[in-house]
Formats: C-alpha cells, sequence, structure tokens
DNA sequence: CCATAAATGTGTGACCTGCAACATGACCGG
DNA sequence: CCGGTCATGTTGCAGGTCACACATTTATGG
C-alpha cells in the first residue's frame, strides 16, 4: 500500500532495515507490495543485503542480522566456518554443566560459544569479546561477564591492562583460547594485546584449552603466548605434520581431533 | 544425513532448538533430511513450537526468537524511530570533540552514538552498552571503553557491582543517559541495576544530559534515578505538559526540542 | 540533448512450501 | 486380541518462490 512517492534504491534498502528491527521476519512478497515495487526487486534489495552482511536471507524473505557486524571480522568469520564447528563440537564435549569458563574473542571461540549456548547449561562465562558474551547470553540459563578494556573492533572484543587486571580476579575450571598460530615454541598471535589477555586467561585456568585449524599449524607470528607445555589440551581438525606432532608429544598435551 | 537413531519427539523439538541457536536461520529442508524425518513432521514440529512462542516461523523455515520475550528492546527500539533520531541530532550538537563522554545502554542513546560516530571525532566513550561500543567503535578516531559486569540480554549491556565501581574511575565532560519515564520527582527506571548505572554515570560528569521522548513524560516506575535538580539538561522531541513544565523550570533545567 | 549505465519490471519454467486428506504403524489400556 | 490415540509418512494440488533472460524505465555524465 502506501500510496507515497517510489523510494531510492538507498532509501528502499534503509527502509527495509527499519522494518527489519521492528518485525524480525519479513517476506518479500509483503515488502514488495508495501513499498510499491517488485516482487524481483526486493528479491535483488535482499541478495544485495546479504552478501554485504546487512541481513540474514532466509527462503521467501529475510531476518535481522543478530547483532554487532564487522565488516573486518565478518570476511575471517566465514573462511573455515566447516571446520570451526566441527573443532566447536568436539571442544563442548570437555565442558561440564555448572562449570566456570573464560572464553577469549576469536572466530573459532565464537562457534565453540554458540554450541554451548545451544547444548549446555548453567555456565558461568567470563570473557572479553561481544560477541560471544550476546551468543551465550541466548540462553537464559549462562551467567555472562564481560571483561572492561577498551573495545577493539578488529577482534570484537575489549583488551588492555584493565581486561587483565579484571581477569585477575576470577578463577575458572578451563580457559578456551584460539590463537594465529602454533609452532613448536607454542600458540603464537599477531596481535600483542589479545596474546596478554589470553595469557591471562590461562594463568587463572585449571585446564588451558586451545582450539586451532590446520592451516594455522607451523605459522609464526608477532608474540608467543606461552610455552607449548603450558597448553593442557588442544583441539584441531587434523593431524600436524612430523615436528609439530613430536613436540606436542613431548610437552604431553592432549589432542583431539 | 546423520545415520543416528531417530528420536523422539521431544528430543528432535529440543534438537531444532540447539541448531537455532547455533545458526540464527533454518529451513525445514534441511533439517528434515538432517534429522531423518519427512518434511511434514518439521513443519508439524515448528508449527507447535512456533504457536507455544519457542520460535518464529518464517516461510519456509524459522528463525530464533530475537531477545528475551518483552518488547525490551526489539518492538519497542524502532516503534519512535523518527523522534529518536530527532532527538539524537540534537543532542550532538552539545558535544566538541576531544570530550570525554559516559554513554548508557538504551535505544535513544544508541541513535545518539551513531549519530556521534558519524558527525563527531576523537571523543572518548566510556560505556556500558555493546551496542553504543560498537556503533562508536566504526570511526577509528574515537577512544572506546566498556565497562565490565554481568551481560544483560534485555538491556543489551552490562551492569552490576563490577560496573559500577569501573565507573567510578572516570571522570567525563558528559554523562548522557536515557530513562523509562520522567516526572516532577526526576527520571526514573524500571530496571534497578540500570537505574544503578545511570546514578554511577551521573556521579562522575560535569554535565548530565538525558535524553528522553515525550510518551515517557509522566510516567512513573519502579526506581527513581536522581532527583530533577541533577539532570542538567534535557534533550526531548515535545514541550512536556503543565506541572512537568513547571518543575523543570524550577529544576533550572536546560530543555530542548 | 543524447548515449550509456543502472535500476526496475515482466515473463517463464523449475522447484519448494503450505495445507489438507488419508494411510500406516507404534503404543497402551482393557 | 481389540479399538483408540498419537506420531509420522504419503500423496496431490494450489500457490509461492527462485533464477534467469530480456524489455523497459530511470538516473547520469558529457
Amino acid at each position: 500500500m502506501s500510496g507515497t512517492q517510489r523510494l531510492s534504491k538507498r532509501d528502499r534498502q534503509q527502509r527495509i532495515l527499519a522494518e527489519l528491527r521492528v518485525s524480525a521476519t519479513l517476506r518479500i512478497s509483503e515488502l514488495a507490495s508495501e513499498l510499491g515495487v517488485s516482487y524481483e526487486t526486493i528479491r535483488r534489495d535482499l541478495e544485495e543485503m546479504g552478501e554485504s552482511g546487512l541481513i540474514n536471507r532466509t527462503y521467501g524473505g529475510a531476518v535481522a542480522r543478530p547483532f554487532g557486524f564487522e565488516p573486518a571480522w565478518s570476511e575471517r568469520a566465514n573462511a573455515m566456518t566447516a571446520e570451526r564447528e566441527q573443532i566447536a563440537s568436539l571442544a563442548i564435549k570437555f565442558v561440564r554443566p555448572g562449570e566456570v569458563l573464560m572464553i577469549d574473542a576469536g572466530s573459532t571461540t565464537l562457534h565453540f560459544a554458540r554450541r554451548l549456548a545451544a547444548e549446555l547449561k548453567d555456565l558461568t562465562v567470563i570473557t572479553n569479546s561481544f560477541a560471544v558474551a550476546q551468543a551465550l547470553a541466548t540462553n537464559p540459563s549462562m551467567t555472562v561477564i564481560a571483561c572492561p578494556g577498551r573495545y577493539d573492533v578488529q577482534e570484537g572484543g575489549v583488551n588492555g591492562p584493565d581486561c587483565i587486571a579484571f581477569l585477575g580476579r576470577y578463577n575458572a575450571n578451563r580457559a578456551v583460547i584460539g590463537a594465529s598460530g602454533l609452532t613448536a615454541e607454542g600458540p603464537n598471535e599477531a596481535n600483542s594485546s589479545s596474546a596478554a589477555v589470553k595469557r591471562a586467561m590461562f594463568a587463572r585456568a585449571q585446564e588451558r584449552m586451545l582450539l586451532i585449524d590446520h592451516l594455522k599449524f607451523g605459522q609464526p607470528n608477532l608474540e608467543v603466548v606461552c610455552a607449548l607445555q603450558d597448553v593442557s589440551r588442544i583441539v584441531t581438525d587434523k593431524a600436524p605434520a612430523r615436528e609439530l606432532a613430536l613436540a606436542l608429544r613431548k610437552a604431553e598435551i592432549e589432542l583431539h581431533l
């Protein structure tokens, strides 16, 4: 309906986003008649907006994006989703209801958090990642504690001295982190502030889990997070090459595929 | 796929909910083949679950329910967007580059933050709202500091004693908050933890701004945030009724429309 | 003013979904 | 063993959606 003027493409897409914030799910056919354009136009709009990550497509319509959208990290987050899902599915098997977890910011750990929210309950989770916090909070039985600090768009979370100090006040059953790379020296990170957060989490946890996909094997990066023997468990998707495998055995790390 | 045993109806629906927390949108046809049951069965499941409010149906599938049950933030957030935009546009005129701001969680303050990110630079912003932090961080010249605390899905941000204590360590040029209602007593809040955060922000700021739309005028709520004279400036979209207007004048509050 | 590109509309065939009616099989109390 | 209920599968059809090609309209820049 809305006998109003026909809108420009930009305005129309803006309007769709607005509608989406109100009603959560939309159908193409409804939008088409409401905005006075053809079905095909709306379909093309949604296609575009879906590709640029503004919305999630559904069959016949669209739904609002969960929250917080980072172009910087949506790229990275979309690569290797299958492997990450696999790693996450395996990793949650080590978590028991009622535990206290520290979870790092990162795309693999986010998958892990989503799985946790879906399949476990009554956890207390301390995290520096907004996305992890939001994912877990969809499950009302979870207690989610967010760290303070300077927000970093790249990481989608906070870091810095406030964050480190805050983590130091807690004790956890388990710290779960990702990393930029893994060598015989240990896990490493391209971002120094992130490395410090990971270290702080490991320092306060009984068991220290590393979730990492095989592409990171052998990759050296700016800063080593900790020695290999400080990691108690690694969950990954493929067996590492000879040298790294040997180092892992030597460090007595439990390796899960 | 999943050559597993066929599940009971209860288990199957549970599984659907779990999947939904992971992937946000599902299609009946995918679920059917994944769970090894017929299309019709899944359709009937979703129909049931939709009626009991566990999920939102879409054409051909389902999506997770956005947030909580209350219109807290999904429905309410976009009623009145025009008014909120207006309020936000006016409110940013009082902010100068380089200032330190504290910004509360809320839909009006989120609009305000988006405007800030678009039109100002070099601010330092301390906030308890994830959405505000993310909005501001899209502008690289901004320094965004997030508060610690327990994450509250309804509010989309953190609160609690850690948050209050953290805020107490900072001094700001300006605190910018929203409220559930405004009476001659002062701004009030339906959520006690949120009220405490707002108070903590006001306690550390030279100027204390309240952004509020006219629908909230005269609305009493659970807890009064502070006395009217503790507010230094109110930005709104319509002039308040006689009694409230008088109280505002008496409290020497600058009122902007 | 025209030429060009972008945006939008139209039409079509393949495929998908909704819905209802009916069949099948499992489970259960008598 | 029977009859009933419940969950599920099957079938058929009406209607919706997708994806594509092509025509048409609407910006846009010289």
